[in-house]
DNA sequence: TCCTTCTAAATCGTATATGATTTGATACAT
DNA sequence: ATGTATCAAATCATATACGATTTAGAAGGA
């Protein structure tokens, strides 16, 4: 029956065309928007209309809810019933609780992934830093966000807890997905960020206690977001006292002992 | 106008019947099966079929599969394409690192939700725990454990950061939908428990450093794993004891100072 | 007996169609 | 001229229909 001609037979590939990745509608136009959100092309704010966004793709409206329902759940989207999707927006008061989250589950990932890091690791993430201060040098930003990301992945990404891990790669795809030019670059903040970088690295090659490391890599991030609301605290006050700034004295959660 | 009689002139419910609450068939399916899991009615490993939840609850598979898809990013449940839906198991790796994570984000949630507390919380809280004493009496689980979220719940709701609020809401709720009588009581480790509740609260009324709230709060949770992992340990070593055990001694993360 | 191959049922994935809701525009009355 | 009611277009929410994929079981051969 099936031994016609020259068909193949069953090898036929199933779904896709060659490609063998086998994405499914709902997949490409959750990779398609994403993608669209972090290049800008949809800033915040930007209306996700079902079924625009389906005939761009050639596909239909189902698999496209679908996708940007995954993307509320990443926290990309906003989405209110019967009245549509639009792309989150990150203001002040969103940037710093997702800031202070990322310090957070960055600072224990770290610390946990920090037992598992070898010499070669800790030498990788060293030439990182050393490539970050070349870019204070020329004064680029742009490379110098993309290798803090490159830096920091190296310290967390050994986590072997994948619910914190999959927390933390939230919370940065939020910062960097919906990243404002309002957000992205506090100038006087880098020098010390390398410099804090190198600290980190150190208190990890020597073994030292995992909170030390922990509160080392959480009171790092805090400190850029601090550094932020310090530029901003002008014009208006943001979040209460608590909520903005856990430590505002800079006293009470150093490294202990 | 509107002054015609009895008759709500234009208030009529423009969806729902006459409950106003105006749930959406997806919302509908969402806490269907949520609850179906959380009672036990779809244990861990119940495959999860759309067209017999869609039969059952007299809707289409869409709204269904959009439920579905929900529960899996809450962790609730696990996906495959083209296979389908399960209820997540909960196996022993899965519960440290779900605890581990949770011990992370609600002791962060308790410190940040401290300086809100007024007196008349505290005494809340305070209460709930005496009744939590009661329950080791008359040896009563079910409540111990009901209390038990109480307590912190009233300790962890406070805080300011509705992402860090949903990070805990998402724990508490994956480890009481997936609870399996295995992991639900830990006997020898209830007296511990009620007693660190009493430090804990001791610390936040004295309104002591944050960072010693949270290690407190935290130190809390890691301690039931810690009971767990003890009874289970002569089984067999669950997980790697950087992950399982940050901080294996007991000494080292302690509440610095 | 065991393994392979085929077939069919079950289920998932998506397209299409239709009802429900919101929103903006228009007409009308004051 | 302004405010209000009505209507139409756009869009969301869901039902139905159909193709694609997986899986279990039957049939056939070694």
């Amino acid at each position: 029956m099936s031994a016609l001609s020259g068909i193949p037979a069953k090898g036929a590939t199933p779904a896709n065309d060659q490609d063998g990745a086998s994405l499914s509608k709902a997949q490409l136009a959750h990779q398609w928007i994403r993608s669209r959100i972090s290049d800008g092309t949809f800033s915040p704010g930007y209306r996700l209309v079902l079924g625009q966004i389906a005939r761009e793709l050639d596909v239909s409206a189902v698999p496209v809810r679908e996708a940007i329902r995954l993307l509320e759940a990443e926290g990309l989207v906003t989405f209110e019933r019967n009245i549509g999707a639009q792309v989150a927006m990150l203001d002040a008061t969103e940037y710093v609780h997702t800031m202070q989250t990322l310090s957070l589950v960055e600072g224990y990932a770290t610390a946990l992934s920090a037992p598992a890091l070898n010499a070669d690791t800790l030498d990788r993430a060293r030439r990182i830093n050393a490539e970050m201060a070349d870019c204070l040098d020329h004064f680029d930003p742009v490379s110098f966000t993309r290798l803090n990301l490159e830096f920091h992945s190296v310290l967390f990404e050994g986590c072997p807890n994948p619910h914190l891990l999959d927390l933390v790669h939230r919370g940065w795809s939020r910062l960097s997905a919906l990243r404002d030019s309002i957000f992205s670059f506090v100038p006087g903040r880098a020098h010390e960020s390398v410099a804090e970088h190198a600290a980190l690295l150190d208190l990890i090659e020597n073994g030292a206690d995992p909170i030390q490391v922990e509160l080392a890599a959480r009171n790092h991030r805090l400190g850029t977001l601090e550094a932020f609301l310090a530029r901003q605290k002008i014009v208006a006050p943001v979040t209460s006292p608590a909520s903005a700034s856990p430590a505002p004295k800079g006293k009470n959660n150093e490294v202990p002992q």
